[in-house]
DNA sequence: AAGTCGGGGGA
DNA sequence: TCCCCAGACTT
């Protein structure tokens, strides 16, 4: 028995129960996926429940608003998985009629469905033989094999894939998948990969040369940038300011708050001197409440952010802004950062209302 | 080919 | 801290 059919025997007795699992529904297949796209299962999972019982089709999905879908993805990270996915549901009712494409070919056109996605959805729905090459696929084959080029590196990702594709069960390329995924994610874990009770070590060249902490080799290329973010909670009667965050940088289609950026940030440096400060907000800015510095942490970026409440209105407007209704809040999609702090920031409002 | 896009969890 | 997660898109 080789290599292949040896995971998928561990699979039949080790998967865990997935809900995506039960269904060859290629809408249902490409929500998961997506959703899944580097997120861990047990994050994406309560996301994926949420976004079929709103939008049980594809049409569903498609007659949502941009606002709609980001919300539900809230809190999810990389946003534009959900705009791409929004713009492929369109055209999937528009073009054809509602029917998710099945087949490799059509699905690779599709906006947010790459390599990956594509092989999935294709041989999870109508069983095409289509190799997938994620994370896990990755580890699996460079450890098994031997094999030491980059993972992230073009020739790697090519030399990967032509593995995965030899290796691949062409009788039930679905079930293949699938257990090549599960087998990296359960057992072949990055740290600490359970080669005590793995069937198929004898045959493992890192297990063989004690190597499986050196596999899979990846090149490390993340710089992360530091930037200081000034927010201003600016309150009127019931309602408060917003920023909608629109072009080429974080959180795109979210919402936020007004909004400074200055090249340095510390507890006690002065911003009403800013000059853009004082052109919002006018030479006579009053700071109601300072709030201490907070660090939030992304896979480029290291953002030091305050929090400032200000009294008064602004004099000048961004396009960008605009109030909304308190009680409308919730309807808004916001990043974690501005999820936790306003939220914070109403509860403590409440229950000040509630002692006096 | 390199840079960018979130947030969470494990060691 | 660092690394990784059912990757894809832009420059």
């Amino acid at each position: 028995m080789n290599f292949a059919n040896q995971l998928v025997q561990w699979y039949h007795v080790n998967k865990r129960d997935l809900p995506w699992r039960h269904t060859t529904n290629a809408y249902i297949i490409w929500l998961s996926e997506v959703i899944l796209q580097q997120t861990r299962v047990e994050q994406g999972l309560p996301y994926f429940n949420r976004f079929l019982a709103a939008y049980p089709t594809v049409t569903d999905f498609a007659n949502a608003s941009e606002d709609e879908i980001l919300k539900l993805w809230q809190g999810l990270g990389y946003y534009s998985r959900g705009r791409n996915m929004l713009k492929t549901a369109r055209l999937v009712r528009d073009e054809y009629k509602g029917n998710f494409p099945e087949s490799y070919q059509e699905l690779i056109k599709l906006k947010g469905i790459g390599e990956y996605t594509a092989a999935a959805i294709s041989s999870f729905a109508v069983n095409e033989a289509r190799a997938v090459v994620d994370g896990n696929v990755y580890r699996v084959l460079a450890r098994y094999f031997g094999v030491d080029e980059p993972i992230n590196s073009t020739k790697g990702k090519k030399l990967f894939q032509q593995l995965a594709d030899e290796v691949l069960d062409k009788e039930q390329p679905g079930i293949h998948n699938q257990a090549m995924m599960e087998f990296g994610a359960v057992l072949c874990k990055p740290k600490n990969p359970a080669c005590g009770i793995c069937m198929v070590r004898l045959g493992c060249e890192a297990f063989k040369t004690n190597a499986t902490t050196q596999l899979p080799v990846k090149l490390k290329t993340v710089k992360v940038k530091e930037r200081f973010f000034n927010y201003f909670l600016i309150i009127d009667s019931s309602r408060i300011l917003m920023n909608k965050r629109t072009g080429n940088d974080i959180w795109t289609g979210l919402y936020d708050l007004p909004l400074v950026e200055t090249s340095t940030l510390t507890e006690t440096n002065e911003i009403v001197t800013l000059p853009e400060v004082k052109a919002y907000f006018g030479p006579t800015l009053e700071i109601e409440e300072a709030f201490g510095l907070q660090k939030h942490v992304l896979t480029h970026q290291r953002l030091i952010i305050r929090f400032v409440k200000v009294k008064g209105k602004p004099v000048h407007f961004e396009p960008d802004w605009f109030y909304v209704d308190i009680e409308e809040l919730h309807k808004l999609a916001l990043p974690k950062i501005i999820f936790k702090f306003l939220t914070n920031f109403f509860k403590f409002e409440n229950n000040s209302l509630f002692s006096n």
